[in-house]
DNA sequence: TTCCCATACTGTGCGTCGCACTGTATAGTG
DNA sequence: CACTATACAGTGCGACGCACAGTATGGGAA
């Protein structure tokens, strides 16, 4: 629950937004239920609102970048998603993409560091 | 002009939405009218339509990040921008995070690089 | 001079998406 | 048997990038 009249928190939040999808299909090379996945974001840093992630995850599917099937075993069924072929094309794409606008980043930002 | 029916398309452009704000305002430590922001951005790899940079620039003002005032001399009235008080404030804060952020993508992409 | 393009800014509307919030259901624990 | 953690679904709002259209000036070429 952050203070949505601070400027810094709307923007901070649009910083993260593109982040998250990538952020997602990172782990989702290997097989991770919705759940699982948002703890293992949470663990390195990067945590997703329920509300943001399960539809993303929907979402995705509906794209074709992800498979989903439901598996029933030790527990709730849970719903495990993985990279579809199509799913790893993009990841590879979006990930150079991800590098090349950090390096572009890095570069506006450093300019006048010094000062 | 790119196909808004390619997945990868929109996400690449959601990726870049929340470094746009940044991008500029780090081009804004020093005064800049719009025209030529944008063309310092493109410059560094970093292209920004006019309709999103010109509203963003006023939305940027009216949130007290940015002052500007026009001038004219040589050439037609130019409207020039620079980071404000609250603005330097915010920048580094947002800089901050954008650093944080990438250090987090770096190394939720990584993993499994090898493979 | 006149045409044309680059420059420079304004404004509108659409589509997308993160999140807050709410709801539903199961498993395990005391 | 209540309570909490787990696990997922769905709705609506607010924010914003961009496509598109419009306005106006300045400079160079014909």
């Amino acid at each position: 629950m952050v203070d949505a009249t601070d400027p810094f928190s709307k923007l901070e939040l649009e910083l993260r937004r593109g982040a998250i999808v990538l952020a997602a299909l990172s782990q989702l090379r290997t097989e991770q239920y919705g759940y699982s996945l948002r703890q293992a974001l949470a663990a390195r840093g990067m945590e997703i609102e329920e509300g943001t992630l399960y539809p993303l995850l929907r979402r995705l599917e509906s794209q074709g970048l992800l498979t989903s099937h439901w598996r029933i075993q030790d527990g709730p069924p849970r719903r495990y998603y993985v990279l579809s072929k199509d799913g790893i094309r993009l990841y590879a794409r979006l990930s150079a993409s991800w590098h090349a606008l950090s390096g572009v980043m890095a570069d506006l930002i450093k300019d006048g560091a010094a000062e």
